[in-house]
DNA sequence: CACGCTATACTGCACATTACAGTAATGTCA
DNA sequence: TGACATTACTGTAATGTGCAGTATAGCGTG
């Protein structure tokens, strides 16, 4: 049982679901939690019904079969302990980010377009959450009775974003100021920001300063 | 190639390394963008050079030998047409979410054990950043024509840190008002929160108001 | 009502990556 | 000089991804 294993199983206690919903399923409200393949969401309902924490059985709709997936009493029991196991490490991996620590290799527009690409997938699943917020306010929750969840999973989400997004924008004015992207070292600027940092300031923050007298 | 190959290849092109300086540098430098297990980062250069991207030669220091690996020309080229190619959408998988998104299978313990080790693991990583900034000011980069980029990247992970932090400190405060896990739906706090959130406003911000008066 | 297009509903397979165990030499401190 | 950490890897099973492939169902449109 992998961690993979357990959130198809916790979504199987919310109700049955064929394969292919399991898999729609897993790219809405997963996807940025716990980030898996088309094909694993496929294999893994199968996997739970060989060690006999599901049941499947087929349904016809004409000359059509699909896989229906239903959680037993052995499988609610593993989820009940899965919530006492130790939690594994958040992993997270962005692209953008080694392309600025490594950005001397390219050019300023290289770099620059990095961060465009990094905001516009961030601005995507931004306005996407967004959106789900404002479903959830006309009553549009699939589970109406778990949305305090899915509201405080949806909070670290924006804040997430909104504070990329800041980022993003800190470091184009940053990087505006270059004028190559090679060897520019420990300049007075990059002195400031080391200094805030090593004091645990936000320099982001202080830009904006709330007490801006 | 992948985008971890690259990843090595970029190292290479700072200084020649062995093979275990190499996993022990991407623990160091790269674990928080580009996270990769020791394992591959035994395999990648062995792959560069089967490529023609790397050399490799044997040094010994008595009875031992370990791998060299010096990146070519030809590695060169390839990094620089890196820069120019598309980048990635980031991928970010927090078990803790995934917990809190099904934390009506279990207690409310549970839930808040599962904040308490996102907080340990991130606090690891927090002070681990603030403590490199310390000595990068004392002159400690150890590649120090390179500084204003790996400042730039740290910046993005304080800022993270600090913004997951807040978010921990809020999601706690809201779970301390909860009887129990399951089945509260859109409480009043919720639906606040909610509101906020598609107005796409930060809930957390607006707690430490800049002009609270 | 045939045609194309999108959505539904998967499976197979190569390859990327991880986890874990195992091996062995070297350095270091008591 | 013995124990233990660090250096320096390799082998292998299991996990997960990407992509191609297959086939049916539903829907609009000329």
């Amino acid at each position: 049982m992998t961690t993979s294993s357990y959130a198809v199983l916790a979504l199987l206690d919310l109700r049955p679901w064929t394969g292919y919903e399991l898999t729609q399923q897993a790219q809405r409200s997963l996807r940025y939690a716990w980030p898996k393949s088309e094909r694993l969401l496929y294999s893994e309902p199968k996997k739970l019904v060989e060690l006999g924490y599901a049941t499947t059985h087929k349904e016809t709709a004409g000359n059509r079969t699909r896989n229906v997936y239903e959680i037993t009493s052995a499988g609610r029991r593993l989820l009940e302990e899965w919530t006492r196991s130790r939690t594994q490490p958040p992993r997270i991996e962005i692209e953008a980010l080694l392309r600025l620590l490594f950005a001397d290799h390219g050019s300023i527009d290289d770099l620059s377009r990095a961060l465009d690409e990094l905001e516009a997938d961030i601005g995507e699943r931004h306005g996407a959450v967004v959106e789900l917020m404002a479903s959830y306010l006309d009553g549009g929750h699939p589970f109406p009775e778990r949305t305090h969840l899915s509201v405080l999973f949806a909070t670290f989400q924006i804040e997430m974003f909104k504070a990329i997004e800041r980022w993003i924008e800190f470091t184009r004015r940053e990087i505006d100021e270059w004028p190559v992207t090679r060897d520019l070292g420990m300049t007075p600027r990059t002195e400031a920001l080391t200094l805030l940092l090593a004091n645990d300031r936000s320099p982001l923050a202080s830009e904006r300063g709330p007490r801006s007298n």
